[in-house]
DNA sequence: TATTGTTATACTCTATAACTATA
DNA sequence: TATAGTTATAGAGTATAACAATA
């Protein structure tokens, strides 16, 4: 309970409560994914901008609503964006204290890079179950997690 | 995938995909076990150790060790226990650089009451599944969690 | 007066170092 | 030399404040 349990095996008391099971298997759930990101030398935040760019530019203030990332943040992050020249800042067209934040083809390929790394990661996560199991997994976490929020309007 | 997505309804993005389903479930279980601690006047760390104190007293460094809790963090929560009255240190019979720390009466009946706290929360969290769902979802996460750590022996 | 993007700052958590007193 | 407990310190990550430019 108290910390990560960084090691590799599960303690005996997580190992009865549903709930802390949902958090130790997330929590690895989250390192891998976060482990294979890194090796194409992305972040999960970066990736998370960028996935929100996919649909078309987007003023700052917006990816910080989207995303619910503070500004400051957000700032930061499309710092790192522009500096692997994945997207850049330009000027928006009618509003002068805004810029739209576009994204560029290196970071369209990374995206598509970053595709096939969370599929490649949610295969081995869930080699072990069966595909019906899976199916049930997917659809018991989707009662679970309650209601989903309408579609974003495109910017 | 950024944040928190502090917000109450599930984005769509997250609902496409399993992995990411159950970092937002374990997120939200998080959230519930920690508020319903917190009314109690308890911290999940707090919780952490005195439920490692239940089997008999234990030395700071096994907690730490156990807990993967770093040793600077482990005497800011004893420190807390002490405050609450619910343990407190004492000399180590035999080495005198060590105290162990004693689960105290009024740390036993928060123990106890923490044990109803968490399964109360439980059955609210999994109210909507079917008793079956619910143990097919406890088999599946236990299969994808990996091996189990031996027993730890007592102090 | 409100909003956009930025810089500066504060606060919490996590992690390490350094120290004493023992072993 | 290593370990137990503590204090001090460093570093991320998270959140807020304040500001100039513009709406």
């Amino acid at each position: 309970m108290v910390r990560n349990y960084v090691g590799r095996s599960l303690p005996r008391i997580v190992s009865q409560s549903t709930g802390f099971l949902l958090s130790w298997v997330a929590g690895d759930a989250k390192h891998r994914f976060e482990a294979a990101l890194g090796e194409a030398g992305m972040t999960a935040h970066q990736l998370g901008v960028l996935t929100a760019l996919r649909g078309g530019p987007q003023m700052q203030a917006r990816l910080s609503e989207q995303l619910e990332v503070f500004k400051p943040v957000m700032v930061t992050l499309i710092n790192e964006l522009e500096a692997a020249g994945w997207a850049e800042r330009r000027p928006h067209p009618t509003d002068r204290r805004a810029v739209e934040v576009h994204l560029l083809p290196a970071g369209r390929q990374m995206l598509e890079r970053a595709d096939r790394i969370m599929q490649t990661t949610t295969e081995e996560m869930f080699s072990s179950l069966t595909p019906e199991e899976r199916a049930q997994l997917h659809s018991v976490l989707l009662r679970l997690a309650g209601p989903i929020a309408p579609e974003e309007p495109a910017s």
